[in-house]
DNA sequence: AAAGATTGATTATTCAATCTTT
DNA sequence: AAAGATTGAATAATCAATCTTT
């Protein structure tokens, strides 16, 4: 026998497959309505997100790039638009000086709460509602463990 | 009742947070991977894949773009930093003059096949090992269907 | 020196206009 | 005019160097 590809081989790198297949396939599609029903881009909402759900509706820079799907790099950039949108505001740390929190304004908070339904439907239409529920909650566990660091690989 | 958040939905968003968390962790480290390994960047080595399983290891840049998870105008370019890198080389469509072929070269096709152990390996250690085997078959039924059209959203 | 953050330069990706052939 | 493909211009994202504070 020259080879042996177990079959579980086979359904890894099928799941892996239909993994960047789905992601290439529907991130563009809930971005571009996004924009289109609420004016804000996904990276803008993940970012509003996470600052909602903060205590104090703040983070500083550091804990923001970790908790929203976004390079720490990134953060500052985004950060500067949101403030120049007038949705964040920049506010030093008295805690310690190195760092500043992105604070979320009012004005922004209104504005995710009323992007929030929007986003939820579109992820909804289009990604929920075409798995069956039982699959929904493998598809979690599996993704979330993903990224674990469960002793080795 | 103010407000009816079903559970539905609360594994609906979880599972699309997932999702995207665990494409944002686990790409860039099967690409970094891949590129020490082999050369090849994760955009390159996809394109070889598809046409080196193409009838005729050939493709219209069209199908190319279908195929691979790679945006069509990005096509172009990908398949011209594979052409100067010599993997690729572009042939005339006797058929049709308006478009082209991409057609993998011998040496191409020997560097892919040389990549793909390592790409599978990689897929295997960062995804597949993390996923007990019963659900790595539904991670894949379910993102499949979330791109098929199925009469509606 | 290390941590937190920003910024200039580079690289990757998309968008819109273009060119050729059907 | 529509289909197939490419390309210049614009956007987005990353990398490496920098600056300030600890």
């Amino acid at each position: 026998m020259v080879s042996v590809a177990a079959k579980g081989d086979d359904d890894g790198i099928a799941a892996w497959s239909a993994f960047l297949r789905a992601h290439a396939g529907l991130v563009p599609v809930i971005d571009a309505e996004l924009r289109r029903t609420t004016g804000l881009p996904l990276t803008w909402y993940d970012v509003l997100l996470e600052l909602n759900a903060a205590p104090g509706r703040q983070l500083r820079m550091q804990d923001l790039g970790e908790r929203a799907v976004i390079s720490r790099t990134r953060v500052s950039r985004v950060v500067d638009e949101l403030v120049t949108a007038g949705y964040v505001c920049r506010e030093p740390n008295p805690d310690d000086r190195r760092s500043s929190f992105a604070t979320l304004t009012d004005h922004g908070r209104r504005v995710f709460r009323r992007a929030a339904p929007r986003y939820l439907d579109a992820v909804r239409r289009h990604f929920a509602a075409r798995i069956p529920p039982e699959q929904l909650r493998v598809v979690r566990a599996a993704l979330d463990a993903v990224l674990d660091p469960p002793a080795d690989g």
